[in-house]
DNA sequence: ATGCATCCTGTAGCGACTACAGGATCAAGG
DNA sequence: CCTTGATCCTGTAGTCGCTACAGGATGCAT
């Protein structure tokens, strides 16, 4: 049977939230500074102290900034995820423009890879009279 | 018949190196101050004056900055482009270096979009229950 | 002479942290 | 009870590659 004291939440120190969220204490400092965590309550001596909500909370914003989202677009999904709900549309909506801006850089990432790959591919790897790597450095006008 | 006044290069401000080198003024002082360029000589009162060379110069930093090099790489392949050449292998070490790490990232960010693009499309964008989005950041345990 | 463009220096801000310095507190072993 | 080492605290500065001012000094054309 539960009893009442199964319902008072784990009491975390900042090292073990730190370890389980796989965020570094800094960072979960730092986020309280910037408004993006809420300050927990600490102990007599100024300790902070987290529960369960902080943990998931803090996984969410990791796996949230894994995927790339900005911790303002992570801010809009925490939003939108809030009270009033209903909102599922808005979330697609950032997310489908985040998966916009992945592609693109994708995009762009694989022109790049392309021209360097083939600059290499000239290089004899001795000593040339150019070089060129150097040489498409120097020179190339369009992309 | 070239004349002597023909090699005095021409005399570019800093804004219109700015204009034919692509780069904005703020970042040509920023280069300077972080010993990326040599500082240029002045007018009496003070204006910067650059040449051919320092336009050269700022087009291969631009270039290679488009490329993704850093700032670091950037020095890294002018010392090796300088005096004492027949370093082209060298050259290319950092040049299949950066290309690895832009494949890397481009295999990172098509996961991303593969997981994201298949998460979106089980959005109904109605107001569902639950919103497949904000559940795959709850949830998600592996990559 | 006027007015506007361009230039100068210096500082602060961005995003998302990381890395200290210099202390206070806690828990465990002797 | 005391000491030791781990953990915590605040606050500041550094990272990268710029960008954006503020507040002033020139340059050039009319």
């Amino acid at each position: 049977m539960p009893t009442i004291t199964d319902a008072r939440a784990e009491r975390l120190t900042i090292g073990r939230l730190s370890e389980r969220a796989g965020v570094n204490i800094e960072t979960i400092r730092y986020y309280e500074k910037i408004v993006m965590l809420p300050a927990p309550p600490r102990t007599q001596s100024g300790r902070r102290i987290y529960g369960l909500a902080e943990s998931r909370l803090l996984g969410f914003i990791r796996r949230s900034r894994e995927l790339g989202f900005s911790l303002n677009e992570v801010r809009a999904l925490l939003r939108l995820g809030g009270p009033h709900k209903a909102s599922c549309r808005e979330v697609r909506t950032i997310a489908a423009r985040h998966l916009d801006d992945i592609r693109a850089k994708i995009a762009d990432l694989r022109k790049l890879e392309r021209l360097l790959a083939k600059t290499i591919a000239q290089c004899t790897g001795t000593s040339a009279p150019t070089c060129p790597v150097l040489d498409i450095l120097d020179n190339r006008r369009s992309q």
